[in-house]
DNA sequence: GTTGACGGGATTGTTAACAAAATGACAGTC
DNA sequence: GACTGTCATTTTGTTAACAATCCCGTCAAC
């Protein structure tokens, strides 16, 4: 959901924002590589970015950790989360638990709307990707993801993708090659013609294929080169 | 500097609660029932019980919130969640996706060791069920399913997994049938046996079977009888 | 007898001050 | 010149007091 743009500077108005809002809103960043791996999110910098007190950053930073999106360190501040080969492994293992799963229920209960839908999302994804807005591009390609999730009109799941999603954008941030974008919208498109034609299995093998071109397309062993093995070595724990 | 109350401390060594601990401690405590869903969860009473602060107190709760195995009403309160029939197949269905393909990962990377302390876990919970210690019963047979995601050796699974199994000992005390026990240890037998035979694709059908054995042994649809009507439909949000 | 209003008590949410720890710079030494 | 130890600053972690909200028992009115 995105927020509403209401604005924050009226001060009679209701100003709540919900530390599920900062919570989205730093997901976002991260999704859209605006957040790299390592950056530090400091306590008082988050506060004025926000324009709340203290303790709604802390908390919004405990739920981010509980996501694993962001690394706690003791005394030493949070950094946005730098997973290592194994762990991308890992998230990539997930979803290749969920997301064909995901797709088939998405086929099964996909309306007439949600298919309109997705299709005027891969417009969107086109578009992004003739205009070289690599931002924008990154960030739909999730969405579709996602968009998945949502006409599977499951929110356990949904909020699971929500972070693989999310790690996802860190770990090719990380492992991808430079070119390399989120996801090849072709594959999305032939996702979407599964859902025209309403095959479920289709979809669910597609989707399989699709993350595995994706985690083939990483660099997930140590390609480390002389002094940069102690930064990624002891980056963290 | 203020000596932390320690007014009934066990002379146990370790002072230092991590919230984790304390997060895990009501996981368990749900898992096995001691919790029953809608129990209120006191600050002040939590602070006592586990001897912290209240912001530890606080941070657990937001942790177990965001697990959605309690609620937080603003103003009122932590209570232990209450599913709703829609919640309960939400879970269901999410177990449905993640853990028939654990059981294969889990036969495919389970050691010698790790199907010896699968034997030695089946052999509890029979203990358990003979004995009729209800409690323990249903904590091993949740165990037995985290036992397996441990085997499967991926951390992102195993959380998922741990959020989905206490959740459905919520489900089961809400939905379930007073006589019913969270699984029926013979179902684990069988799976084990697909370890013993390296059988991914077995393990993976009994695992399908068997969460559908569950599913269908619990009261989903509205089973409302006259004035609980109004309790069960005015219970929350 | 039921309904609505009121106030005491208790619990949660927030803010601010304080304590502890780490980072970075600086100086002294080998 | 490089290394190490110390000190000051900055940032995080914790505690405690304060404010706001809600629950519940009481009471009056219809």
């Amino acid at each position: 959901m995105t927020a509403s743009p209401r604005s924050s500077d009226d001060a009679s108005a209701i100003d709540e924002i919900d530390e599920e809002d900062i919570v989205d809103r730093i997901f976002d960043a991260v999704v859209e590589q605006r957040l790299p791996p390592g950056t530090k999110l400091s306590e008082s910098v988050l506060c004025e970015a926000f324009g709340v007190g203290r303790m709604r950053i802390r908390r919004a930073l405990l739920l981010l950790a509980s996501r694993e999106v962001v690394d706690l360190h003791a005394n030493r501040g949070a950094f946005v989360a730098s997973p290592s080969p194994r762990q991308a492994r890992e998230v990539f293992e997930a979803r290749l638990a969920l997301e064909p799963k995901i797709a088939r229920l998405a086929v099964e209960r996909a309306t007439a709307d949600d298919i309109a839908n997705l299709s005027a999302h891969l417009l969107k994804e086109h578009a992004a990707h003739h205009e070289d807005s690599r931002q924008e591009a990154i960030r739909l390609s999730g969405q579709f993801h996602l968009l998945l999730a949502q006409i599977a009109a499951n929110s356990v799941l949904l909020r699971m993708m929500k972070e693989l999603v999310t790690r996802t954008s860190l770990i090719i941030g990380i492992f991808g090659a430079p070119s390399v974008t989120n996801c090849r919208d072709d594959d999305h498109e032939r996702i979407l013609d599964a859902f025209k034609a309403r095959d479920g299995q289709a979809a669910c093998d597609l989707m399989v294929e699709h993350l595995r071109v994706i985690e083939g397309s990483l660099e997930l062993q140590n390609k480390t080169g002389g002094a940069v093995d102690l930064v990624n070595l002891f980056r963290r724990k």
